[in-house]
This record gives C-alpha cells, sequence and structure tokens, in this order.
DNA sequence: TGTACATCAGTGAACGCGCGTTCACTGATGTAC
DNA sequence: TGTACATCAGTGAACGCGCGTTCACTGATGTAC
C-alpha cells in the first residue's frame, strides 16, 4: 500500500506543475470557497452549489473530492495554519525585519501576512466561533499550537526560561489574544486605508509594550530547576 | 405625535403583564431565536421559517413585528449589551461580592452573569465576526461602549486617574479583550463541567493580576492637568 | 513508442424539499360614544 | 357599562427558486504490455 500523499510531496507536486487533474480541481474548489468569502458571507453560509458555480464545474462533481462542505472547511482551515506556520518558520530562521525592536518587528511580519494572507485570515475570524462546531475545535486546537510555538520561542529569553510553563502559557496566551485581536481589527477595518490602519499597528504595539513591563514584575510560582 | 415607547416604558409593560399582543409575540420571536442558537446554530443561518416556526406563528406574521431577519438580530444585540449594561450598573451601586480581591470579584460576576445570559453571548461570540455585517458593526460599537463605561470606572483608582486618556483606553482594551476571551471559553467549554471553568477562571485571573502588575511600570505620554 | 483497457473525474437530467415573500382573509383588540 | 367600528395581528394558500443529492452517462487520464 502506497503512503499518502504529504503535504510536502503535495506542494513540490503543485510548484512543479504535475499536479493531477484532481488535485487540480480540488484546489480550485478552495479557492473557490475563499474568494467567495471575500464578499462578506461566512463559510457556513456558503452553499455547495455556489462553490462549484465559482469553480467552474458541476454541483455533483463536488462529490468526487469531499463528502461535504465541512470536510471542504477543514482543508481550509489546515491550509490557513500551514501558511502562518511557514511565516513563524521563516522568521525563525532569517530574524526579524528591524531586529532593533522585537515588538515593532513582530507586528510588521503579522500584519504582513495578513495582508499577504487575507482571505485565510477573514475564513478563521469567521469561523472561530461560527457555524461548523468542528472547524471551531480545529482553529481552536491549532491557535492553542501557534501559543506553544510562541512559548517556545519566548523561552530563548533568560528572565521567561526561568519561569513555570504555566506562567509562560499565560503570558503567550495574552500576547496570542491581542495578535488574533490585531488580525481581527485590520480585517474589520477598510481595505487600503493606510492611516486607520497605522493607527491599529501603533495601538497593537502600545499594548505589546504593556505587556512587557509586567513581566519583571511577575512572580512565577516556583524557579524551574536547572 | 406620540413620543415612542421608550425602553423603560417596554420594560414596564412587560414586568407588569401589561404588554400589548403584538409586544408579547415580538418578543416570542427573540425568544424563539435566542433558544434556536442554543442548538450549535449561527443567528444568520437561522431561516425565518424555522423562527415562526419555534415561536408557534406563521411565517408571514414574521412581518407584523420585522422587515427582516436582520432587524431581529439588531434586537437581540441591544437587548443581549442592555443586561450587561444593567449588571455594571448594579455592581457600581452595589459594589463587588468579595470586595476584598477587585478582580476576583470582577471575575465572578462576570462568569455570573454569563451562566445567566448564556444565549445573548453566544449570540454576541456568533455574531460578532459572523453573517450580518450590520450586526458586526453594532456589536462591535457596543463592545467599545463598554470599554468606555470601565474606563470611567478605572478612573476612580488614582494612579490611572493622573494618566493620559489614550493610555486608559489601552488598558481597558487589554481587559476588555482578556474579558471577551474569558466569556468565549466559557462558552465552547462543556456546560456543567465545574472543574473545567474553575480552571478557565483561576487562569484568567492569573491573566488579569498580570494586567494590573504592569500599571505601575507604564509611563503614560504626559500627565492630566489637575 | 503504440495500443487496449481500467480507473478516475466531470456531466446533465431529475427528484423532493424548505425557503422567502405575495395576497386576500379573518378574527382579536382597543377606542369612541 | 354596552355597542359599533376601526385598526391591528395572525392565517393559510400559493408562487417560484435554489438547494443537496441520486443516478446513469461520457470522456479524459494513466498503466500494462
Amino acid at each position: 500500500m502506497p503512503a499518502p500523499d504529504s503535504i510536502t510531496d503535495k506542494l513540490d507536486q503543485i510548484q512543479s506543475g504535475r499536479e493531477s487533474r484532481g488535485q487540480r480541481t480540488r484546489l480550485g474548489l478552495q479557492e473557490a470557497a475563499l474568494r467567495l468569502l471575500g464578499h462578506d458571507k461566512s463559510f457556513s453560509s456558503l452553499s455547495l452549489r455556489e462553490v462549484t458555480r465559482e469553480a467552474g464545474i458541476v454541483p455533483t462533481a463536488f462529490y468526487r473530492h469531499y463528502q461535504t462542505m465541512e470536510e471542504l472547511g477543514q482543508d481550509l482551515v489546515a491550509d490557513s495554519f500551514r501558511t502562518l506556520r511557514q511565516m513563524i518558520r521563516s522568521v525563525r530562521t532569517d530574524g526579524l525585519p528591524s531586529s532593533g525592536n522585537m515588538i515593532q518587528g513582530t507586528v510588521q511580519v503579522l500584519v504582513q501576512h495578513i495582508h499577504a494572507n487575507r482571505l485565510h485570515f477573514q475564513f478563521i475570524a469567521r469561523e472561530r466561533f461560527g457555524g461548523y462546531s468542528s472547524l471551531r475545535v480545529s482553529i481552536r486546537d491549532e491557535i492553542h499550537a501557534f501559543g506553544q510555538d510562541l512559548a517556545t520561542d519566548l523561552a530563548r529569553f533568560p528572565i521567561l526560561n526561568r519561569w513555570d510553563p504555566e506562567s509562560v502559557q499565560m503570558l503567550t496566551t495574552l500576547m496570542v489574544n491581542t495578535m488574533v485581536s490585531i488580525a481581527e481589527q485590520i480585517l474589520e477595518a477598510p481595505a487600503n486605508d493606510a492611516a486607520a490602519e497605522a493607527e491599529i499597528v501603533r495601538r497593537a504595539e502600545r499594548q505589546m509594550v504593556f505587556l512587557s513591563l509586567a513581566v519583571p514584575a511577575w512572580k512565577p510560582k516556583a524557579a524551574k530547576p536547572a
């Protein structure tokens, strides 16, 4: 029995144009759904027929790829967070753009990434507490995993390295909440309003600075054993 | 021309059983919609016929009260935040339950209120980034107003009273974000799981304490003129 | 490389269903006298 | 308090529509030889 395509294989195939007709249509369905989300609709209110119409295939062909719309939604969740993880990974290897100020650099990377993947973020924001409960669960788990990644990165700071895990997690939760809030504000702001966006970014940076001020004052429960 | 019923008038009538048939049915539609939201559905995916069926009237009677489902949604938003404001007002006059610890008292009141108005909170959480853009706008505005109220209350603390308004707003935003996050976690947790909920509350309290630790370290832009 | 054939992906007609909305109606409610 | 009447709220039939899903089909793709 041949191993199923790994994500990397799939990406390779897509990038080199070697993907099969089936894979192309499947991708077409995903992109069609995302495109429709741009028109102020939530995924859960999209109909199967709408998506296939947008994708340029007949409704019945949908079933060759997914059994339900919910399955398609799961693919979109996976996709959205895959690109998010890629971003984190590239920051980890290449560092932040303006390495002088960590907070500004982080916010800047996040905002750029939101712009580059606007529809993915819109999808996640809408479905985080939206219609399909299975999508809500997946998204919550992915956001949690994102927080764990962040905690690992933060552990490189000497002071945080001495904190108990729960305290670190508390800090990452606050930071992730702030980032989620940034994303949601940017998505809700009128697109291409640079002034409004700069204001959101400025306020977000102030919030992150404020959070960082509490770090030295926090008394973790017990010092981590060396 | 007679003045339209104020909210207080309406409440008076409802409480004293003097409301007209029309008002009763209108209320019945609101309650029917809320009830349906308990079954893991979002308001935007509710159909007019579902709501009237649940309310025990014929679909066409809906139009005697609302032109669209969106209008009904606006009523629900107004209702949800009205009860929230009542809660704040009662805390303001009666004080917090365990007045020794402000943070614990605040979280406790919030959690109690969420339980007492679970469906309203569920509605707000689902529609905050959900289907109808007019509801999104209303909810955002109401949350903003809630933050302004909180800012007023916080201004009674001497140290915050000397902060510039923007700094106070930044703090309230962080606190409101945390409260919203608490609400969302409690709604997503399995109902009646006391242990899980206690854990959410404990973590929330720690987050609030952490936020408060940054307060003395924050340097506001300019001292407020006395 | 060329052919035969199996599998895979897209087609198009058809179905029954719940939807929002219209309309003319009926009966309940409230008011004027 | 009792009656006449206007207004208001709920009814029930009907409509056209888009929906998800079924089915037998056709043509494209990929594989074995």
